[in-house]
DNA sequence: GATGAATGAGATTTCATTCAT
DNA sequence: CATGAATGAAATCTCATTCAT
């Protein structure tokens, strides 16, 4: 696959959707800063004023999502409406917004490991509380006596995450589903593997 | 992490098992030659008599992991149980064989893009297979109004396999849970949010 | 090591000092032009508008030392005095404004080598100007018969300025030892290796 | 300058001996890899194989002068002759081992501010032993009453290897005087410098 | 006077692969 | 069967300098 020359943007903007692109079509070893800067349409040395290194890049991308989503999660947990229905809802969204921001979520999806030793702590920690807010969803369930109780709830977070991360593996813009059939089909399958 | 020196078994033994590990360990693009020739304790002339390239001991990886679940899950489709025994007994198998090879099965999980563009293909379309002989198994619980019908199947078995592919971002060997233990609560969430 | 920000004098002069204090302490082919202008407080423009290029810099502070020494030496060198007492004087005068003007002189020291092309030719007549003076004024003891001939003044003052750049390599502001009485030191050492 | 292609040795000391070469005469930090593997004859790839960096390639010229010297230094010292001798032969010696390896010794003399950090500590403990043996045997003869006591022992070694490493800055080898004559000069001024 | 974004050339290093022995 | 020296292409990154504002 080839992309078109970017030309809208400040050079940086461009440099991050150039990255996300190529990073999220062949995975961040198989880009070369080159290819990056070609499609940005800069040089190298723009590049290196703007970012610190070629994982600087992955690391922006990365964190960009991981704070909106954060954000948003938190949105939908706090609400006042039974637990069942913010856990719905909340899973329904963080299908809709990695299809929505599907070039970004594959580069998530699939780079956490490329992190940079010293970017890979901070991240971990952060995707852990994340993870943690939506096990909480769960265990609010089981408290409540709606979810079942003899799978961890840690276990069905992950469950559930697996499938969305491995979105990226199958999902196609050209599918026939849009991005909230698919969320709700996914949301539907969570909560019924935890009614009580 | 550092391993220590393979001695055991036949020089392409030793090579694919030291590929395995490091291959699991820092993902395909991040391993040297040299590093594979160095843990399994011979030279780079060696490997290349016996695999014509890196990609290969990839390929030869991912292909016998596949090929192994692709032959369980025949035999645990085609019972005389049950069609919801049967779509049990296969999750949780996937899930067990997965954790007791462990190595490969991350080495699989993640590296599907890197395989080279001819073995690529033909791995895809042996993956498909696999893809949906499991959905079959769903596509006749549905026909026999024992599962749900509103989600489609291929959805439903694209979701329980990022759920199994994403074990290689958690399990740990050192968790509380058995290899058991998570294919049943895996099988058992399968199931629940498949009834009708 | 790190600098603290310098915050005085005019934009010229607090190039010349962070270029000082950097190429002294690196080395000037391991100090970047975006240091030195970190270090002075001010960007890049700000340089390129008072120095022609980095070249210019070393060729500045190099310069300015070599007038200083050069004209001290003249005047210790043409004093009324005994051709001994001259001699010991200049000696000691060189090591101790050597050791004041510390960074300055490990600059001088050591980069004579990295001068660009066209300063290098001009520098070079200067410090032969220099070491002539010098040796001159060697000869003139060895013609009043108070110096031994049997060694040439020419290697003689090689050796003592060879002595005198190796300051740089081992002398440190927090020693046992003054300016002074390391030049008294070094100036004796000189005198004694001349007495006929 | 330029140099004609080496064509003779094994690859590991072509690279070495063109290394050497092109250090003393450019410092360090003005050869590019390029340029020692094309006098070499090789590709960068082969130095590579044979040296973890063009640091190395420093490392080990660097270090295979100490060693020379401190060797032969450890011989000179340890004789039976009166210490005024054994200091003026180990005087004389290091002179002419410099003068007759004049380009490894431009290069020791000059680079080690260029030794990478964990090499430079290494080699400053060396350089440290090869210094404190020499003053040693300056508080030899002090001790034995040969020597003046009012300048620092300390003081007075610097003064001598600054000169000696001062051969760099001015020695050729179409100049008039043999290794051997510079090195008694050397020596002699050394002597009688510290003549009580 | 001064800024700092941008360039472009070149630096070191890596690495899968080949091949003479 | 097996070695390991050598290649060559490409990777990431650096940096002195310029120039529109």
């Amino acid at each position: 696959m080839t992309f078109k020359l970017l030309r809208m943007g400040t050079v940086p903007e461009r440099l991050i959707e150039a990255a996300t692109r190529l990073f999220a079509d062949k995975g961040f070893d198989r880009v070369a800063v080159q290819e990056i800067v070609d499609l940005a349409g800069v040089t190298k040395g723009a590049m290196y004023h703007y970012f610190g290194s070629k994982d600087d890049l992955l690391h922006e991308i990365y964190g960009s999502l991981l704070r909106m989503q954060t954000e948003r999660l938190d949105r939908f947990a706090s609400g006042p409406a039974p637990v069942a229905d913010r856990l719905h809802a909340a899973a329904l969204d963080v299908v809709v917004t990695s299809v929505e921001n599907f070039d970004q979520a594959k580069v998530y999806f699939r780079s956490a490991d490329q992190l940079a030793e010293s970017q890979r702590l901070a991240m971990r920690a952060e995707r852990r509380r994340y993870h943690e807010r939506f096990r909480s969803l769960v265990e609010e369930g089981q408290a409540a006596g709606v979810f079942r109780t003899d799978v961890p709830a840690d276990l069905t977070v992950h469950y559930f995450f697996g499938a969305v991360h491995h979105l990226g593996a199958w999902y196609h813009a050209s599918g026939t589903l849009s991005a909230k059939q698919i969320g709700r089909h996914y949301a539907d399958l969570l909560l019924s593997s935890l009614r009580a």
